[in-house]
Parts: structure tokens; C-alpha cells; sequence
DNA sequence: CCAATAACAAACCAACTGGTCTGTCTGTGG
DNA sequence: CCACAGACAGACCAGTTGGTTTGTTATTGG
């Protein structure tokens, strides 16, 4: 029966990671500044520094804890809700659009911006983001083979090259968009998406065998 | 007339600009240390803060003179090249990966690192990171227009939404592959560049006149 | 109820960092 | 040939930064 004044380590915790987060997404992990994040909290080093043995520490924790969960609920979990792979990718691409803020699109995905800071600099960092960017393009591999064997995705192509492709693709997608400043430029990227995604589809007439679904 | 060993500004402050350059696409801007740029160069702070009034300055003179310059030459200009602007994207696509030493592919796109890491904070970066992207899509819009007239682009396609895709593809890509740590990454996604640009072109088929030139 | 420990606060510090200041040398126009 | 400005060197500095140390308070197991 904590108090909501009172010490509550989990809460402090995670506190902490937020405002990391919220630091890391503007100014990145070295522009970070620790001061910085503790004046967000209203914690002081101590604090800090009792629930995470560095900074480096921290910045990781914010990666796995944070960063990779949350992508991981939006973009892979999420596949395996649809029957076709091709409609779910762009579905998942779409719900973006409406929950992202407009702010949350200026700063781009931080997990880009991680990748694009540290991976030349920090083993840590790297293993990590590889990692996780690995699992994210065998997600959606798996889902395209998937498509294949439900006769919806071309046979011929190859599902790792087009997954590798498709998170190219939201990736660059974010990048332009917070770079040019304009969540529009996001959701004109839908309708290309779209367009890519549909030339994976297999067509009716060359279909050999009948095998589909309801739609 | 003058000698290697001494006294020559304009060959000085390239160095330095070469030099920034290095230390900004391993560390980023903000990570660029100046005291390491000019151990680089076996310069001295004088030398630097004689020829950029600061740190900032040197930055934006490495992203213009250098950066820009070298995607200009690399991405946009060549696009003239090509009356097939499809063809011109793809093979300008695969021409990098014949330039670019596995070095460079590690490091990825310095500007979309800088973009990645400076938009958020540096209005200065910001504008001119921003300018230079609407300039590259333009330039890639343009060819498909162009490409439109010529009968080889589909009419029915919007050039600025295919640019967008197409730049943010590219620039995605770089960055899958620099994350993942291989070369091979890159040239994976050729293939699916090609099929979505494929998909742009206005199949023999479904022409109603007659216009085309040799190929 | 009482140590023992976890959860913080507050002051402190050494290293670093961008930038400045003064001085020196070199090339050059008159 | 010589004054003068450009091109640098080298020492120096104030502010910042991640991290530490010590002290204080709340929580909890026995």
C-alpha cells in the first residue's frame, strides 16, 4: 500500500525512463543530458544513479524497455491478426497515420535515429538494433511466406528480400516525413506502399489451383 | 607557386572540411569532438577558428560543400542522363553499390544521419537538410514527368508521390543496410526497387497511340 | 519494535569542450 | 624591400558533463 508522494522504486523507475526517452527522441543518446532528464523528473542523481549503474545503462534500457516494445506492438505482434500479410502491412502502416501525433512524426522514429547515431559507435547499441531489426524483417517474412502458401503473395518472390524491402520502405517513409516536416508526406507514401505491395499479390487469372479464403 | 609544406588556405581549409566530414559520419554533429578534427589534420585551433567562425558554421559548410555536393552528383544530376527515368533510378541505384567501399556502407547516408540527429534541434540544419531533400524529389519527379511524356511512365501516376517513395526508399535501404552491417542488404533491395518501378511503367498492352523512341 | 537495507537527496569533482586571446610567421602588393 | 594583412600556433579559460561520495529517510524482514 504505497502513497503516491512516496517512494515507489518501480514508479521512479520508469519515470526516469520516460523522460530518458523523451531526451533521447530530441537530442539523441549523446545530446542527452542527464541534468536534463533528472530536471524532468523532479529526481536528483541519486536517483538516477541507484536505479541505473550509467548512462550507457540507461540508454539501453530505453531501447529494449521502451523503444522496442513499443514498435514491437505496433508493427510485428499485429501481423499475425491477418489472413493476408499484404493488406496487413499496409492496414498497420495506415493506423500510424491516425496515432502518431504530429509531433511524434517531426521527431521521426527513434529507433532510426538511435541506429543512425550509434551503431558506428557503441557495440551495445548495435548488437542490439540489429537484432531487433532482424526479428522485425522475419516477421513480416514469415508473413509474406505465409501469404504464399495461401495463395495470396507470388510464389516466385523472395520473402526475406521483400520484408527486408517493406522496412526499408516505412523507415524511409518515416525519415522523409520528419524531414520535410509534414505528416502528409507520410500518408502520400501509403498510396506507393500500396502500389509496391499489390505487385507481390497473386493475380487471379495466372492461378492454376483455387485456393482462397472469403474476401 | 606555392609549396606542399607551407602556407596554402584554400588546400587548409578543405582539410578541415574533409576532416569534420570523417568525424561527423562516424560520431554525428553533435559527437564531432573539434579537438579530434584537428589531430586529424595536425592542425590547431587557430587554424579552425580562423578560416569557420564556429562549430556550427564548419558543420553547415561540411553539409553543403561536401554532403549535398556529393548526393548531387551521385542522385540527381546524372537523372538527365536517362530517357528512361525507371532505368536511370535503377541504374544509379546499382552504380553506388559499385562505388561505395563497405566502409562507407556501414557508416550509411551522412545526411540522412545528420538529418536524423540535427533536424529536431538546429533550425539551420533543419532548413537546409529540408531544402536539399524537396530539391532531390523534385529532380526525381521531374524525370517521371518527363517519363510521362515520353509514353515509358504510366499517365495515371502522381511523379511527386512516386519521387517521395523512391528517395525514401533509397534512403531506407541505406539504412537497413548500414544497421544490418552488410553490403549485401543493399544490393537485396535492387531487385525490389526494380519491381516497384516496374510497376510504374506503361505496358505495351494498354498504349491506345503511338509513341515511343528507339529502345 | 528495531536493525538492515533500499531509495533517494545534496554537494562535490575531475575531465572535457568549444571558444578566445595573444603572438608569430609567411606571403604579397606597392 | 618593407609594411601589412592573412594564416596559423599555443596557451588559456569558463562552463558543462557524467559520475561519485556522503548523508538522510522510508520500508521491511525478523
Amino acid at each position: 500500500m504505497q502513497m503516491s508522494t512516496e517512494r515507489n522504486p518501480e514508479n521512479t523507475r520508469f519515470k526516469i525512463l520516460k523522460a530518458a526517452f523523451a531526451e533521447m527522441h530530441q537530442h539523441g543518446f549523446q545530446g542527452m543530458r542527464v541534468d536534463q532528464v533528472l530536471s524532468r523528473t523532479g529526481l536528483k542523481k541519486g536517483a538516477l544513479y541507484h536505479h541505473f549503474p550509467s548512462k550507457q545503462a540507461l540508454g539501453y534500457a530505453v531501447l529494449e524497455e521502451l523503444i522496442e516494445k513499443r514498435i514491437r506492438e505496433l508493427w510485428i505482434d499485429p501481423l499475425a491478426d491477418f489472413d493476408d500479410p499484404l493488406e496487413g502491412i499496409y492496414v498497420l502502416y495506415e493506423r500510424i497515420g491516425d496515432v502518431w501525433s504530429d509531433e511524434f512524426f517531426a521527431l521521426g522514429c527513434p529507433l532510426n535515429k538511435l541506429a543512425q547515431e550509434m551503431s558506428p559507435i557503441d557495440g551495445g547499441f548495435r548488437e542490439r538494433i540489429g537484432r531487433f531489426f532482424r526479428l522485425w524483417q522475419k516477421a513480416v517474412s514469415q508473413a509474406l511466406l505465409q501469404g504464399q502458401s495461401r495463395g495470396i503473395v507470388k510464389p516466385e518472390i523472395q520473402p526475406d528480400d521483400c520484408a527486408l524491402f517493406v522496412v526499408a520502405a516505412i523507415e524511409g517513409a518515416l525519415g522523409m516525413t520528419k524531414i520535410l516536416g509534414d505528416k502528409a508526406v507520410y500518408e502520400r507514401g501509403k498510396g506507393e506502399l500500396k502500389r509496391y505491395l499489390e505487385s507481390l499479390r497473386l493475380d487471379i487469372e495466372s492461378m492454376t489451383n483455387d485456393s482462397w479464403e472469403e474476401e
